[in-house]
DNA sequence: TCCAAACTGAACTAGACCGTTCAGTTCCGT
DNA sequence: ACGGAACTGAACGGTCTAGTTCAGTTTGGA
């Protein structure tokens, strides 16, 4: 019911290990930090209660351990070599693929309630709440940010911040998905061709605002 | 602790109840539903528990009663009539006017934390966070779009989808800020100054993109 | 093959908390 | 001023949970 097929060529205590995480990730993605409870996590694993505590000696240890895991798997499917654009229609067809893509990958079921849970612990786990940031939107401005001085060199962009120009892109993009669907549930989640037609107007909005005046 | 000062030409029943309302809310954010305790809110009242289910019922209706109450009071806070925008220099005035304000009565530690607590019970009162979205950016976006309307018929903005278009003005104003917020905590509030540079570069980006031609 | 380490299953401690109850007190409208 | 409604304070039932303990079983490396 929570398993991501650990090899078999594992020791039994990775095994176990394993199932254990993706249990506590299932629980607490489900019911939040306080309603998890240990006794479930055991059952859904296939694990006395003592190798759960043999494994995490506390269920705020189990929390972090679980939130952190998550954090890894989802930060390993956004990465991608910076690419190299000539002039204003390969710019322009790379902000579209790349704005299409960081949706698609970020407004998931999956870490849309990741986001919410580790929200709703930002008080009790304040660095989980850091990381999750830094890896998010923190990591995608930052790259979009490198790149843009770049274009910057090459004539094809005009800016004066690079941070708030990236800033600024990231949130076009994201800012009315992410904060509608965190809202409203995961029913709010748009569709390939709502991605699509949201993503041409903020590229458009980012051009007229960014593009150099010469290549217009 | 945590009142509100009631007018004392309440009845006695009145006044306890505010004053649970107001504990109530103390309690729920600082600690979120699960941890609440009903004989602390009880307690902080200054209010026996029998008076508090006497008043609301169960837990349950307790938290929408509080949620509700503290979304009035937000709302309150936030209208104004849509004003009269001759030309470019005064509908750029009025954009960074209303971009600080808007943020300045958003990023505010009490409306973030009830935020953090709508969204963390998302699943349990999903009404709540569907009111505080509605209350939120849809009433922002939506009176905005309004507003463009009249401007567009002016010939003072150009656009072609009024939502996409205030949505888009709205997360570059508030994306960037209410997500870093949500994430770091309320230590990263921005400050006037900063409140005032970012809306000065969304500002800049929106009217690059959306000033009709002729106004150029 | 053998033994230490890991695991099982179940019981148990200790505490939190919701919602109820009760006997007695205070308030307020008529 | 009086009677009913609201309130107090404390206790209690019932349920749930984190974490521990224990006696016995399985596993896997040397």
């Amino acid at each position: 019911m929570a398993d991501s097929a650990p090899p078999a060529t594992a020791t039994r205590s990775e095994r176990k290990h394993a199932a254990i995480v993706a249990a506590a990730a299932a629980v607490f993605l489900e019911t939040g930090y306080d309603r998890a409870s240990m006794d479930e996590i055991a059952a859904r694993s296939g694990v006395s209660k003592q190798t759960v505590y043999k494994h995490f000696s506390s269920k705020d240890l189990l929390f972090v351990a679980v939130v952190t895991e998550m954090m890894d798997q989802a930060g390993a499917a956004v990465h991608q070599a910076p690419p190299q654009l000539r002039d204003r229609a390969e710019l322009e067809a790379f902000l579209l693929d790349y704005g299409v893509r960081i949706q698609t990958v970020a407004l998931t079921p999956g870490l849309m309630q990741l986001r919410r849970l580790v929200i709703s612990e930002v008080q009790r786990f304040p660095e989980l709440a850091r990381e999750l940031y830094a890896r998010g939107a923190g990591r995608a401005i930052g790259a979009m940010g490198a790149l843009f001085e770049t274009l910057r060199d090459d004539g094809l962009l005009a800016f004066e911040d690079v941070a708030e120009t990236a800033s600024q892109l990231n949130w076009l993009l994201m800012g009315e998905p992410i904060n509608r669907v965190m809202m409203l549930g995961n029913e709010a989640i748009p569709t390939p061709a709502e991605i699509k037609r949201h993503t041409g107007a903020a590229v458009a909005t980012f051009l007229a605002a960014f593009l150099h005046p010469d290549q217009r």
